[in-house]
DNA sequence: CTGAAAGCGCTTACAG
DNA sequence: CTGAAAGCGCTTACAG
């Protein structure tokens, strides 16, 4: 590679070691390392110098080169299902936030399928202290990579994917969730129920069906003659349209539900809208609850009832359990936590009609 | 601090280092370092059984320590506005797919006012090959910091604020936007046009100015006559909330516009709501368009007239520019690039009422 | 206050 | 194939 001539402007070259800063600076190495470490015993008039001159070049100490020397990475790696998912988003900012506050910066990677294993090697190689995983992910390969960072000694936490094997975890308690919604829909008469991407489920659904099922129960209701399904109609996909599609379905069928519960507030407010173009009134004719409580479920005429996800409880939870294992003696037993959403009554969900 | 004593369990001791990882295998680091470098003149025999080992251990080399002896880090820094703006979040996400696809890791960090410094001088310190920003920042702040990037040779490229000094840009453009929407407008008779968060606006907003301004003057209309704002009577804000107040303070007007245009899609959705609580009938009263095409925009009822920001094309542009400008000599001219935005008409617009 | 030295974890010639 | 050595950029005793 050819070398690209500097360029002769006013500004010093660029100094790319203490070597070079302390020759700059006109004092010794040594020295020059003590007032950037802020050591005692160095005169006022050499301490001001270094810190100008720190100031006027920009220099700035090789992280990896204090990494090696044995400072800590301070760093913590943060594996997300997508970048695509508002509710993770904003536990992904949350939680940069509060890691950030207490003097930690985060390496965020997507694990993409099948590519976990080099999400985790690349936060290995970088020696990150710990290792947050946020959202729902493929069972095995989460596990094996968690036992990998458990056999490494490294430090790890899973956000929202609950009943993981051996694995630390902060997650929603959504069976009490759908236990409330239910609670509030029986209480307004409501017996059948249109279960929108809920059914069929990986394990973060099967919560809600478990609570689904203890709520109906507790009522004297069969689960599967109180619940349909229509899922099986579509390919599943967690988005507005989604929704629009299977509302349109259920307002196909002989014996209509009286409640649609969404598996979250895009289904949701996507089955609105479908109800809209059907010409079906909400809540009057049937009522539409989501799930996680999305800025936009304010927004839809009506406004959807939802189940908010306490989305800080979680993060200050999921801070403390993270910060507290580092350079703490490995746990024995996985750390398991559970946050209580709350419900949020709009107007998509009123008495039913026949009840 | 006191010794953690390491766990006596079947899983071999931690290895930390090359070192460890020769002992453990029984080979020399040096050797094990070239079967890791997959470097020619190894018998197949042992480069079998270091990659065995590998695999076994999980043994990831120290990525400081590789840096330091010259590979190059992989990493670009990205520096967010925020984290809770869906549409730099899309940004993000594109951009960082982007990357890994071409074998860079992202080092994210939200630019939080007044404290651009550090994070500039975080990725310094880790020694990121680039530094891109998102997002619209504090002018002088970030003017500073592109400063800082070009004194110290690491390229940059900020995303979404247009018309910085000497940065790298790629931006919408936004006055090609609004152009469209008030052509759309104009087409349909609308010769009045209240402006929700769009006027007395910092930078990009400006664009947008001179968009509306250009538009109105081609069909000889005045700008002061034919727009109307009301941003004064709240604090700024960039939510759902803020346009429907806005929107209800517009329909107590003597004089109302015939078309509101928003912002961004959640203030044009909020004007949705506050007219509907208002009784007031969009399109046939009153016409209402965002910014951004955000994917609630086609949920509500009507669904909202805006424009798409043609993110695809504005990742693709951006991670071209970050990469060619790696290892090549620094341009003496900033690179400008604009990315064409394409109109979105939905139910939100029609005919004025009175045109 | 300065300077020379050791060592963090790696790779890469260099000599066996 | 192995081993000893140098050196990347730093900090931290250690001796002046």
């Amino acid at each position: 590679m050819a070398k690209i001539p500097r360029p002769k402007s006013a500004a010093p070259t660029v100094l790319r070691s203490t070597a070079d800063f302390a020759r700059h600076v006109g004092l010794a190495r040594t020295t020059v390392s003590r007032v950037i470490n802020g050591q005692p015993g160095l005169k006022q008039k050499t301490i001001d110098r270094v810190q100008r001159a720190l100031a006027e070049t920009g220099f700035t100490p090789n992280a990896h080169a204090l990494h090696l020397k044995g400072k800590r990475t301070a760093m913590i790696g943060i594996c997300m299902e997508d970048l695509l998912t508002p509710p993770a988003v904003r536990k992904l900012a949350a939680l940069q936030r509060l890691l950030r506050d207490r003097g930690f910066s985060s390496l965020i990677e997507v694990f993409t399928p099948g590519a976990g294993r080099d999400v985790v090697r690349h936060f290995l190689s970088m020696r990150v202290e710990a290792v947050v995983f946020i959202g729902h992910f493929h069972r095995e390969e989460i596990e094996a990579r968690i036992a990998e960072l458990i056999a490494h000694g490294t430090p790890h936490l899973v956000i929202d994917h609950y009943g993981l094997k051996n694995a630390n975890t902060v997650s929603l308690d959504r069976s009490a969730g759908m236990v409330a919604l239910l609670n509030h829909l029986l209480d307004l008469g409501h017996r059948s129920f249109g279960l929108l991407g809920i059914a069929r489920a990986p394990e973060s659904r099967s919560d809600r069906m478990t609570g689904i099922n203890a709520a109906l129960r507790s009522r004297g209701l069969d689960f599967d003659e109180a619940t349909i399904s229509l899922d099986h109609l579509h390919e599943r996909r967690n988005d507005f349209d989604y929704g629009r599609k299977l509302a349109g379905n259920f307002m196909a069928l002989p014996q209509r539900p009286t409640a649609l519960l969404a598996l979250n507030d895009a289904i949701g407010v996507g089955a609105l809208r479908g109800l809209h173009d059907a010409g079906v009134k909400v809540p009057r004719e049937i009522s539409v609850a989501g799930f996680n409580n999305q800025d936009f479920g304010s927004m839809t005429t009506p406004t959807l009832t939802t189940i908010d996800q306490n989305i800080e409880a979680t993060i200050a939870t999921a801070a403390e359990v993270i910060l507290a294992q580092l350079g703490a003696p490995a746990r024995a037993k996985p750390l398991v936590h559970m946050i209580e959403p709350a419900l949020v009554v709009r107007e998509s969900t009123g008495p039913a009609r026949s009840a």
